[in-house]
DNA sequence: CGCTCGCTCGGTACCGAGCGAGCGGTGCCGTACT
């Protein structure tokens, strides 16, 4: 067996490069992204945390045209589905792909199945949406899929608690599909959403991927106001004194469109960006910012993902953003090329609030009350979605986040043919309870991670160290590329002391258990303090001299590589 | 949660303080109406 094994690793290894270059083109391929393949070629659940920009793609595409059935391709936009079809080669070996949506007409829909089930395109892109349609499962249990790729997996934890909360339901579209083996890419994700993700897609002892997340040439800063004409007066003539081209993130649609005002009364090339502009005007900038032709796009949240351009030199934020895991992916869009590159965060400690406000949204015990009612009523007759919809008057996806938050409590559960039951034994007056406990875990998770952002911004320390340590990365500051080791450097307020003894005692992964929190995981330790996710109470930042002062306070429950896990 | 806007009220003839309402971000899909 060994024998056969030995040889066999090899060969596999030779048919995905030789695919890779007569196919692709792609003559090396990074040993990661080799790796990957393997495991994805073999059948195993496979998480893959690589920047854009470094192959990720390639990971299921090569793959796809060693395996048996079609490769599925779960991708949250529209736009960006478009762009990866595009993107494949030509030739008669290339992997022929479609993207099923309702951009389609009815013909065109057949067209694409048609093409999927004679084999002839290999590669389908839907969005999640796409998958909680029945008529879609079932064609697609048909096919047979081979694999089942989730792109820009971090959707699943930052979009599918409230706002595509269809991003909680693939692990019902996998089991109902066959359960193919199960792909997840992502650029950006720490270790609780990298856990999240393999959970929420219900994966089997998934291989992890993970390369490195520093990027050693974008220079770190973050600057402090009270005054918000300050802040404004600060962002608009930094946009205008760094060098192009650049983004700029802004927090509401409105100062979108004041700060490339500002900045086109300058007489830059500058662009506003949201989701309020019609289609063609948002595909008028994003093709200028590609081409060179805008010098500063100001953007909401809604621009950058699928943006792959080497040469953006700043990514600006004119507020504070709502996440460190959103603030990452979207400086990271900056200095792809290597080359020198800066990101500035511009902040005054009240932009919190906007953040807080939408990080409470999840459905309400009312709304909670009013599903597990509903589907109570139905226990005799099984509802599905759209009959739960049609009976509470909730919209869809309020209905959807509903169900999932009663599923997540064990209240409810949803069978194969996509019917929701309730669990036996289980009123809908304690669903809706436990439900909203679940629901309360989730706000309480979301704060915290404002409140992450908000320590990012304030912490005194090396800003590298920090959000690499956020990452799961242990980092040996000073990096010598932010303000805060600027200020070391010139002996002018030098912070990087020694860290307190008690750091030892809870070196970053370490699980702990505190006296009020209860059970959490140690992300990142600054000097003199930590940094614990509890799974109840969301992101704490503990000082180590309380928590080395009083026996109990945090009880370490297991250090880091004890037991040889994965995750 | 925090900001902005518009209204009212107070005490004085135009203006400011104070208060409550409303708003704030990401995309898919399908249906209604031009």
């Amino acid at each position: 067996m060994g024998r056969t094994r030995a040889r066999r690793e090899p060969e596999r290894a030779g048919r995905l490069r030789a695919v890779a270059d007569e196919v692709f083109g792609w003559e090396n391929l990074l040993p990661e992204q080799l790796t990957a393949m393997e495991w994805v070629v073999g059948g195993e659940d496979t998480l893959v945390v690589m920047p854009t920009g470094s192959g990720k793609s390639a990971v299921y595409q090569v793959p796809a045209l060693l395996l048996s059935g079609p490769v599925v391709v779960v991708s949250p936009l529209l736009a960006l589905q478009r762009d990866q079809i595009a993107g494949l080669p030509d030739g008669d070996r290339a992997p022929g792909a479609v993207a099923v949506n309702s951009d389609l007409g009815a013909a065109q829909t057949e067209d694409a199945w048609n093409a999927v089930l004679r084999g002839d395109a290999r590669l389908l892109y839907l969005s999640p949406e796409q998958l909680t349609k029945d008529e879609v499962v079932e064609r697609l249990a048909e096919a047979r899929p081979a694999l089942f790729v989730v792109d820009e997996a971090q959707c699943v934890s930052s979009w599918g608690h409230d706002f595509r909360p269809d991003y909680l339901r693939l692990e019902q579209a996998v089991r109902r599909v066959g359960r193919p083996p199960v792909l997840a890419l992502t650029a950006t994700a720490a270790p609780p959403v990298r856990k999240e993700i393999t959970e929420r897609l219900g994966m089997r002892r998934p291989r992890l991927m993970v390369t490195g997340f520093d990027r050693p040439n974008i220079r770190l800063e973050v600057r402090r106001f009270q005054d918000d004409t300050d802040r404004r007066v600060s962002v608009v003539e930094r946009a205008a004194a760094e060098p192009k081209p650049g983004i700029v993130y802004a927090a509401t649609r409105k100062d979108t469109e004041h700060y490339a005002g500002e900045l086109a009364s300058l007489g830059l090339a500058a662009e506003a960006y949201h989701a309020g502009l019609r289609a063609a005007e948002r595909a008028r900038i994003h093709d200028a910012f590609l081409s060179g032709a805008a010098d500063v796009v100001v953007a909401t949240s809604a621009f950058g993902m699928g943006i792959d351009k080497e040469d953006v030199r700043f990514v600006l934020h004119a507020s504070l953003p709502g996440s460190l895991d959103a603030y990452y992916q979207e400086i990271g869009r900056c200095g792809r090329d290597g080359r020198p590159a800066l990101a500035v965060l511009h902040y005054r400690p009240q932009d919190t609030g906007m953040h807080t406000y939408f990080a409470g949204r999840t459905p309400g015990r009312d709304t909670l009350s009013e599903v597990a009612g509903a589907v109570h009523d139905h226990r005799r007759d099984p509802a599905d979605l759209d009959e739960l919809r049609e009976d509470t008057g909730l919209s869809r996806n309020r209905v959807t986040a509903a169900v999932n938050l009663l599923e997540e409590a064990d209240a409810v559960a949803t069978g194969e043919d996509g019917e929701v039951r309730p669990a036996p034994g289980v009123s809908p007056g304690e669903a809706a309870e436990q439900a909203a406990r679940a629901a309360q875990a989730h706000r309480r998770t979301d704060r915290s991670r404002v409140e992450m952002a908000r320590a990012y911004a304030e912490t005194t320390g090396c800003r590298r160290r920090f959000l690499l340590g956020y990452f799961g990365e242990q980092y040996e500051a000073p990096c010598g590329n932010c303000d805060s080791c600027d200020e070391e450097d010139t002996g002018n307020g030098g912070r990087e002391e020694p860290a307190h003894p008690a750091a030892a005692s809870y070196p970053v992964g370490t699980e702990v258990r505190h006296e009020r929190w209860g059970e959490g995981t140690v992300l990142s330790e600054d000097q003199d303090r930590i940094t614990v996710l509890f799974e109840q109470a969301g992101y704490r930042t503990l000082a180590l001299e309380a928590v080395a002062g009083r026996d109990g306070l945090l009880t370490v429950l297991r250090r880091p590589g004890e037991d040889g896990r994965a995750t």
